[in-house]
DNA sequence: TGTACATCAGTGAACGCGCGTTCACTGATGTAC
DNA sequence: TGTACATCAGTGAACGCGCGTTCACTGATGTAC
């Protein structure tokens, strides 16, 4: 049989995602560096003093997000590296990933852009961690590659490295895309350009990576 | 002889000026919406009240900024574009170029790379508009290129955002690895390795570039 | 040039408010026998 | 199974504090004659 959690640890639990959920919720709008205690105890209806239970301040909340958030990027960065075909069709499915993972998690999505560079600095450094695991991660795929025969690891790194940073950048502008019109029918047109751009600019540096050793 | 200002004109214009650069200096550790216009105040000088006879509210002061922050980047950005010489040169002039941007005006480029996806709605607008029209002026620049020829106005404009989102990303980084290391020595190593990195991406976009109508 | 009045950048006191944090507490859950 | 005690997630009241905003004000600067 499985073993369940006692049903305190349950609603500990319970409660601990509500603030999670909450403060996501609450950082569409704000940074969490703005972000009150008090505001997430009173978005889910606990009193105050039981944050205190969960999380030492909402920094340390923030950090819980990033995990949460990366979580879910982890995955879809892993299920972008195995795709096969042809390097078109590799960018078409690794975009529409991109484009899926949006939609499934816009508040993570815009949580990891607002905050990469944002004023907490644990926060800030968690996501640096762990965006260098990612492009470490898609280095070491990218090395098996036959097409990478000849390359240095420094280059490698490189590569994943552009590879890293433009899946942030389109996540964030298919986002932008998305709520800058307030049109749905536009919005979608939007994103579509947005995504279509983030296709050719893959293809531009396939295109390089091509030519990297002539 | 030249029109000067009226001694009242020039005293508003000192203190308008003393808030905007206090809050630079605060935002280095915080983000815009925590920021609070009391601080701003006391750490020039004056009381709390004066603040209104400049900004109707700290948004307003970050949207000042960000004019004053893209100003700045603009014309390091003009004089990457009318740089000559092979591709070579060129990509070391412009990363150059950011490098001396980053080191003459860190706050600034710390503010645009942090409230670019950050909680302050006009402030994010005003950042998209000036980055969006840095990205219409590479791309007449491009299109101004013998290279250029048969590229389209879309491919231009794709390749353009390529080129500015790497400069606010390069300059980004650069400042990051000069502040996360304590030792001085091995923050200008740390930056140099992101330099290096900055042109080897740069390379590679060239090479995609070169290769993009065969 | 001198005088009388207008302007307005900056003052300082006051306000109501929500903040983060603390504390002794309650009562449901867990455990030992 | 039942009982007695321990644990601990969440409570609610209290605290001191700094916040944004308002207002009538002051006094240097500007202007008209």
């Amino acid at each position: 049989m499985s073993h369940t959690l006692g049903i305190r640890q349950a609603q500990k639990q319970k409660t601990r995602q509500a603030l999670l959920d909450a403060a996501l919720g609450l950082l569409e709008h704000q940074s969490l560096s703005s972000l009150g205690l008090r505001e997430v105890t009173r978005a889910v209806g606990v009193a105050p003093a039981a944050f205190y239970r969960h999380f030492k301040d909402t920094a340390d909340l923030g950090v819980a997000l990033v995990e949460e958030a990366l979580g879910s990027l982890h995955e879809t960065i892993r299920a972008a590296i195995v795709t096969t075909g042809g390097s078109e069709e590799r960018i078409d499915r690794a975009v529409a990933l991109i484009a899926a993972h949006v939609r499934a998690h816009p508040a993570h999505v815009r949580f990891i852009a607002r905050e990469r560079h944002g004023g907490v600095a644990p926060v800030r450094e968690a996501i640096g961690v762990q965006l260098r695991r990612f492009a470490d991660e898609v280095a070491a795929a990218l090395g098996a590659d036959p097409e990478a025969r000849g390359w240095s690891a420094e280059d490698l790194r490189m590569l994943a490295g552009v590879y890293v940073d433009h899946m942030v950048m389109t996540a964030s502008a298919i986002l932008e895309a998305g709520a800058s019109c307030g049109d749905s029918v536009a919005a979608l047109q939007a994103e579509e350009a947005v995504i279509a751009t983030a296709r050719r600019q893959l293809r531009l540096v396939t295109l390089g990576r091509r030519h990297w050793l002539d």
